[in-house]
DNA sequence: TAGATTGTTAATCGATTAACAATC
DNA sequence: TAGATTGTTAATCGATTAACAATC
């Protein structure tokens, strides 16, 4: 039986593969956890302890071999799964995310797009059909997704989620201003942008206070 | 002095803060952290710890009244604010984050954008004029903006963060991939969309391994 | 071999939860 | 007043850091 890994490490892991992404495009070919945790701004000892809830992948008196650590981490993370996803909601934002996004490197396969705006149904993006989402049951039926992301209004986020948790879809990455209602068996991200912009607006606030010694 | 509050309660008020205005919007004018912590799925004493960082704004045997605590909390995440903000790179993403997002209500007033495609320059988004970055400098002399929101492309994060660290802004949204380097003073939000879907797929693989037992 | 750096255990620190006296 | 619920202190739990023996 596994221990579970906490949600502290694996928040973690995308930023260490990040930096290996780095390190393997510049050449570097091996790193200890001394010279990473300089580069990342983390202690050494949470790199180790971090890596070593999956497995020993350095060695002794040598370090890390950038190249290995790579892709055991993308291992980890699953990447090479190619999840099939599919996105409800083709406004600015939705599409702005397909243009942007390399979805099969981040473990993901895009098949489908879906709105209900007339306007944009039979759109390409990115060779990506926009469907009619009054269409998805038979699509989800047929090509069976893992994941939902959802960039549509908020008005209509629990009714799309709903509909799709009825069609077996388990994971979502919540891109609405909206929450998903917590299911037991679902995995969700949430990407809620107001709520950045609302952190870093007392940042700045807490530090202005500081500076003008307010409190 | 004040205590310094941790981030992982300031992580929580932009949720509380939705939290509250829902209740608003639904006519709801008084509430409990029992009740609350239903709503949220967190403890009601979690509730209790964080709002009394920053004061008592509850009442006993009654709760807390949701127009007051609504109120307070916009207060301490200081939206009332309107920091001023710039864009710099109007690609898809930086005109959807345009289109889509209520400057106003997050603390922050947008007063200009910034390209360098030649294509763009002059175009409208939302009322605001795409401006050429070559004369950002003047731009930010004459204004004085507080915050910038960094949505070019990777290569050029570097020289952009630089050049404006330079011009003295001192926080960031930083929506591409790249990391701003962490400086002394500089406050910053990520939004890294790559991560989330890497999270996401670590949860789906993690999720099925568990139920295939593969490990 | 000697030096370097891991993997891992132990110590510390911080965050969450529980409990309850204060009080509306 | 009696019941409800806060604010706050104390207990628990978990995450981070430090230390060091193992070993490349």
């Amino acid at each position: 039986m596994e221990k579970k890994v906490s949600s502290s490490v694996i928040n973690r892991l995308p930023r260490y593969y990040r930096y290996l992404t780095d390190l393997e495009a510049n050449g570097i070919d091996r790193i200890s956890s001394k010279e990473l945790s300089e580069k990342m701004g983390i202690t050494a000892s949470q790199i180790r302890q971090d890596l070593n809830c999956f497995g020993g992948f350095g060695q002794q008196g040598y370090g890390y071999n950038v190249k290995h650590l790579y892709n055991e981490i993308a291992g980890i993370l699953g990447l090479k799964s190619q999840y099939k996803a599919i996105l409800v909601g083709a406004g600015n934002m939705g599409q702005a995310l397909i243009q942007n996004t390399t979805f099969e490197k981040r473990g993901f396969s895009l098949i489908g797009v879906f709105d209900i705006d007339t306007a944009k149904i039979g759109k390409k993006i990115k060779g990506i059909t926009i469907s009619d989402y009054n269409n998805i049951k038979n699509f989800v039926e047929e090509n069976h997704p893992t994941m939902a992301i959802i960039s549509t209004p908020r008005t209509v986020v629990n009714q799309v989620v709903s509909d799709l948790t009825d069609l077996g879809i388990k994971a979502f990455l919540n891109f609405s201003y909206a929450e998903i209602p917590h299911s037991e068996d679902a995995v969700v991200e949430n990407i809620h942008l107001s709520d950045s912009l609302m952190r870093l607006c007392y940042k700045i606030s807490a530090k202005s206070d500081k500076t003008n010694n307010k409190n």
